[in-house]
DNA sequence: CTCAAATTTTAGCGATTGCTACAATTCTGT
DNA sequence: ACAGAATTGTAGCAATCGCTAAAATTTGAG
């Protein structure tokens, strides 16, 4: 064993893997935004993730060249087939994230934060297991007492 | 409340808070090295993170700039006071996120992985509560058992 | 319809992180 | 001590994401 220190699997390219993580917050975005109004505008995204428009709009362009979004100038924003699959995936992710941090006890503006964050961290085995926790609520949601509104 | 469709807190400012995490995994890693061998080099830092040292240099100059880390021109690098501060903490919150994964079943391999992402977006006080349920390790380590009720 | 407001796009800047290629320095074996 | 190996630093490129300013387009009010 050469360099077997403790380096191997872990440790991203983060660089890549941010721009994953921006693919994946902005097509379950749009997915989120379709839902409740008729179209999805770069306005929208802007207020959304309190960047400016001009943010959004180059992070539209470059995911419409990756087949994630769908638009034409000056009109409304688009999921693809792929983009589709994406958002349902990212946001049962996030759904299994979120309530499982709620069934273990942390408050729900916490849980709602927190679940953002780790989403994209969580590999299919952890999620399982959370989901797993979630459903047998067990002992989990104990908290001395939930914490102080 | 002017624009209170669900957009306050969560959401960060990506660009700032990546900066944060490469900083935090980087205190960490010279931390780890240095407790492991005598020095910490620039090629310790390349082989973990898997990046060319010319990347490795780069961020250990800025974070030199911020006051984390100290080093001369073809000299190992140290970690200040304040990196150190921010090392502990950092490996704590590792800590206790690997071993809560660990406690509620998933592998060791795959919570090592997973704790590495996480780590940088769990809250202090969803923090709190996987060291509460790690300690008190109720029913939680129970994987495999897929029945239902 | 027309003109102003809102929205979107383009141009251009900076920061961070990735790379290769090459130069400078330090380390090592003989 | 010295030459080659290893390590570190510099130059310069690209991608991603943040911004402001200004141009282009669409929308909406009168």
């Amino acid at each position: 064993m050469t360099t077997a220190t403790s380096i191997s699997e872990p440790h991203r390219r983060t660089r890549r893997d941010h721009a994953t993580e921006t693919a994946e917050d902005y097509v379950e975005a749009v997915a989120d935004i379709l839902k409740r109004r008729t179209k999805c505008r770069v306005t929208d995204l802007a207020r959304r993730f309190a960047v400016s428009h001009v943010t959004v709009n180059r992070i539209v362009e470059r995911l419409q060249k990756e087949g994630l979004l769908a638009t034409q100038p000056y009109q409304p924003i688009n999921l693809t087939q792929k983009g589709k699959r994406l958002a349902s995936k990212c946001r049962d992710r996030h759904e299994i994230v979120h309530r499982f941090l709620l069934a273990i006890g942390v408050d729900e503006e916490t849980a709602a934060i927190d679940a953002e964050g780790i989403e994209h961290h969580v590999s299919p085995r952890t999620l399982q297991r959370f989901q797993e926790l979630t459903d047998s609520q067990s002992t989990l949601t104990r908290p001395g007492s939930s914490s102080r509104p």
